[in-house]
Parts: structure tokens; sequence; C-alpha cells
DNA sequence: GCCACCGGTGGC
DNA sequence: GCCACCGGTGGC
């Protein structure tokens, strides 16, 4: 009897899958696969995960059978080249709004140590949280996780978010990205580019300006 | 009353 | 025809 409890990396840490053997009947020989929660409340199907574990994972591509999560259906999977990476994608995938939390209050500065402005983004965000650093992070994980386009929020979640919210998308309006856009976005992308350039040549001179005094002086 | 286990069936 | 899902029940 084949009944021994495994890891299952698909699911968060502490979570064991089972596969039990049918002994007899007419279905002898046949499996049942079972998953146990780190409290050891047994679970018999998708749907029962589904419901237990809401919208803290997300089980749309995770086989029940056997335990994984099917390849080549995300970003992040077919992104990843090393499976650490792989399992760190995917608990993120699992748990956007965790990433969207551990990134909160991050924000890019230049040179000059001086804060950089943050992006023009959708009006009228929707969901619990309506701070601008939230809804950027969100569009960032939004787009590392999917290939679908990013496009906001339906209506119905403008009226009710508590039922209607879709996690996939950012908390916003539904808003759309024209030829504008593109183009503004370029010009802002070109000029972060320059800034960069310039920094790093600067730097590059100051070194080997540095070590040329350094040889002379040794030199002398 | 609980639960491990197998049967039954609806959906594909 | 297969199988995921869940109902039912026998054994404890």
């Amino acid at each position: 009897m084949e009944k021994r409890r495994s890891d299952c990396p698909a699911l968060p840490p502490g979570w064991k899958k089972e596969e039990v053997i049918r002994k007899s009947g007419l279905s002898a020989g046949k499996s049942d696969v079972y998953y146990y929660s780190p409290s050891g409340k047994k679970f018999r199907s998708k749907p029962q995960l589904v419901r237990f574990l809401g919208n803290a994972v997300d089980l749309s591509y995770f086989d029940f059978r056997t335990g994984k999560t099917i390849a080549g259906n995300t970003r992040a999977s077919r992104d990843s080249a090393t499976s650490h990476t792989a399992r760190r994608a995917s608990i993120y995938h699992n748990k956007p709004l965790f990433w969207e939390k551990r990134l909160k209050g991050l924000r890019s500065s230049d040179v000059t140590e001086e804060s950089l402005r943050a992006m023009d983004l959708p009006r009228a965000c929707i969901g619990p949280d309506p701070s601008e650093d939230c809804l950027l992070w969100a569009i960032a994980s939004a787009l590392h996780l999917s290939s679908a386009p990013i496009s906001g929020q339906s209506t119905s979640a403008e009226k009710n978010p508590g039922v209607w919210i879709n996690a996939s998308q950012p908390p916003c309006r539904s808003f759309s990205v024209t030829e504008q856009h593109i183009r503004e976005q370029e010009l802002v992308v070109d000029r972060a580019r320059r800034s960069l350039e310039e920094a790093l040549t600067a730097d590059t001179l100051a070194r080997i300006w540095g070590s040329t005094v350094f040889l002379c002086l040794v030199a002398a």
C-alpha cells in the first residue's frame, strides 16, 4: 500500500500531497490523490482546494493529480531559467498581492539621490489601497506574471470590488494605451538611458583619473 | 461521529 | 471510454 506524503512545490510551504492506490473492488489499482494543508486538513478535489485557498493561490494551471503547475502557461515560467527562479516566480505568481506589498514604498532615484517623479498612472483606483505606489507595483507585477494585455478592471469591479475584482489586472478603472502614450514613454526611456550613460562615463573617467594620480605619486 | 475507502456519474 | 469529483458506508 503506497501511502507516502510528499511536499508539493506548486503549493505554499507545508502542504503535502498523498497518492493512495485502491486495493480492492472494481477500481482496484487506480489511485486517489489527496492534499493536506499545513494544519492537517484533507482535500479530495481541486474545487475543494480552490474554495479553501481563495485568492491566496492561483490554481488555474495547477494539475491536481500530478501536483504540478502546467508548464509554459505563465510569462514567469517561460522566463525563468533555473528551478530556483522558477520557484520564486511561482510564489510571486501565487501571491501577487504580497509582492505588491513587498515592493510598496520602494522608489527609484537618480545620481543626485533625488527621488524621481512617479509615473503618470491611470486615475480612479479600485480596491482597499487607492495609493499610486500600490497601483504602480500592481501594474509591474501584472506585466511580469501574465502575457495577457493589461487593461484594468471591468466596470463590475467598480460597482462591487469585493466580488468582481480581477486579481490578474491592476486595481484601476479600465484604460487603453495609445500610440501617443507609447511615443511619450519611449522619450522618457531614452532620456533615462542618456542620463545613465553620462553617469557611467563620468564614473569611469573619475576612476582612470584617480588611478593615474596614484601611479604618478608612486612613481615620484 | 469520523473517516478511509470504493462506487457512481456527469462532463468531456 | 475515461476520470475528476463527490456521495455513501463499513469499520472503528
